[in-house]
DNA sequence: ACAACCGGGACCTCCCGTTTTT
DNA sequence: AAAAACGGGAGGTCCCGGTTGT
């Protein structure tokens, strides 16, 4: 669920508007990412070479790095963290803090349009059967799990720290990351979605 | 908690009885790790070389690599799985899964020796602190999950690939992952274990 | 002991008179490289982007630029060169030359007001602890070493080229580079001074 | 004066000896850096690329960086080092530490030959024309002055960061130092060198 | 055969000079 | 005219697979 991009990037995802410049700059953003899926589907991730994504985007190679500083990052980048804040803002104050993160990822999955929805399920499927990009893929989750606590340890008004808290950020991605591992499960089925935090909620009884 | 080892030199740590062979290999086993920690705490992780480890423990290198796939796994592997999966399987068979696991966790830190213990204790200080180690660490979590996920299932008598075994698993460790990534959180403090696992038993109510 | 900077600057640095331009320009020179220190203090020096600077000095990058020319130069100027030239010149005429530039510092160190004491304490210490400053480092003494030969040269009517000029000059701020080099030490305790000196005057005899 | 080479590569150095892949290795070092120094007289050091060196020296660019960690080191390198450290080991223990290195430093240039000399003389040139390089300079100074202190401290009996030992080594190196800055001083004269430490035996009297 | 050595190529960073937008 | 984006190219690191000396 990552990282970090300028607002106004942002908001010329959603609706393309922003001037001439910030939209040119997301065209080659998608650009590159379109052309880099693809080449990783034809041709396989560690096979695939910076260069090569360039050529395909065409801009040269440091304008790869200029927008993605990493080859791992092209595939480890969403635009999903952002939503999710926001989204996890509005939920109503009464709500306990799992039922709000459900209705939380329900509405931002709800939210995605249908090219990124695909985009995005294309993305869990490749990083998750990319041995390559484990590490990476931790490193984004330990961020993830930061970014949950941070939320609920605001909404409840105690600190990040807290013992419960990240027990439950963690136990959370944790849950989720569990699940998606097996590689044909659909990680975006609402339904399932909601299954697994009601699960969660419920204390897991097993 | 990973990770394959021959089960001799398990059974020697355990109890330190067997052969004579065997006690000889526990001791170069031993040796091995703590002229490694040693070396990792006064020198770091990546300047520390296998030849260093292994002229310090006073064996060849490719002893080292006899002991040790690699220099990640002198870190990675511990001796817990063995002990966790046999005290679950001892487990009174009406109890929930969770608790069960819980009882299972509290029994198998108790049965760690006081050396053992603080070894451990600075096995995880030192994965934790060091970030070319979280790729491994997170192949390691997956086993993790896939080695709890394996003793629920046969537990409660369902598939591995359940999608709730496999949630509870995965929120376990990840909770577990979580809490302890702070740095001077003590990862064998009994009754924080089981105040965590009451709190993902209890629905995580926040 | 650099560098080149405007000659009005100077003198408000030492009688804080001057005209009420002169004084604004000193006050926000000022404030520029206090903040920069907090800053590099904070984050570290390679992360302190000049933007940041100039934010926290309320004043914009170009503005930043026009009272030093680079971000290297914040850190790499100080105000001493002059006092010690000055103080150099009043040397009676008869003392040797290591003498008269024992005195020289020792005047000069002294004649410091205690918020410039700790500020140019604090230079030196981030000087030498940051590795990427070390080039510009060695220009600095480069300089050091040939404002003391013209001195020294001036002095005792030589060239500045003279041989024995430029090995006294080279010397004394060597030693004091390697003195300083050690972090814990006081790059302005008076008798220290003294004592180095007076060890290269005997001939450093060990 | 640096810098760390295996042993066996030094005496091969010496006499050529060694086994074939000795002699290859040496030979192999000898041409970059003759191809290098070649190129940099042509052309200028940043001009020249590391590939254009490693093409003149047949072979490849990572082969190069195989025998220099940078392209700084082909002309920061040199083999001085260790006949310094073996040399002042030699000195009898009854002289002064000035002395004794004013010794070592004529019998280590004296045991150059004349081709090892020719070419020191040109790496010195070299090094103090290209600005580029100051920085590299300093540091390769730094090193120079701890291996320095620890020889005088090691012969004196004091601890290598006594105040006196390191401001002897300072002073010594910085001497040195700002007497070679000029460009046609030859850095090997002997009564040069002899004369200017004598100097400082005395007390640096002016 | 066994290890050291080497070539090749991918990744990534930094810098500088040119073009494009604002 | 100032700022942003871009292309190009060099330096440096790492790994892998093949060759060669021992």
């Amino acid at each position: 669920m990552p990282v970090e991009s300028k607002p106004e990037t942002r908001r010329a995802a959603e609706r393309s508007g922003g001037s001439l410049r910030e939209r040119k700059k997301e065209r080659t953003r998608r650009a590159i990412r379109v052309e880099a899926f693809r080449l990783f589907r034809e041709q396989g991730y560690a096979a695939t070479t910076v260069e090569q994504i360039a050529e395909a985007a065409e801009v040269s190679p440091s304008t790869f790095f200029r927008y993605f500083p990493s080859k791992e990052q092209v595939v480890l980048m969403d635009d999903l963290d952002p939503i999710v804040v926001a989204k996890y803002r509005e939920q109503p104050r009464e709500l306990p803090a799992l039922e709000a993160l459900k209705r939380t990822m329900l509405e931002s999955i709800g939210s995605l349009e249908p090219s990124q929805f695909e985009f995005e399920r294309e993305r869990a499927a490749l990083v998750r059967s990319v041995p390559e990009l484990r590490g990476a893929l931790a490193r984004e989750m330990d961020r993830n799990v930061d970014m949950i606590a941070r939320m609920v340890a605001e909404r409840v008004g105690r600190d990040t720290d807290d013992v419960e808290v990240r027990a439950l950020a963690g136990a959370f991605i944790g849950a989720a990351e569990a699940v998606l591992m097996d590689p044909d499960r659909d990680p975006f089925d609402l339904a399932a979605v909601a299954g697994i935090i009601d699960f969660l909620s419920a204390g897991m009884p097993l």
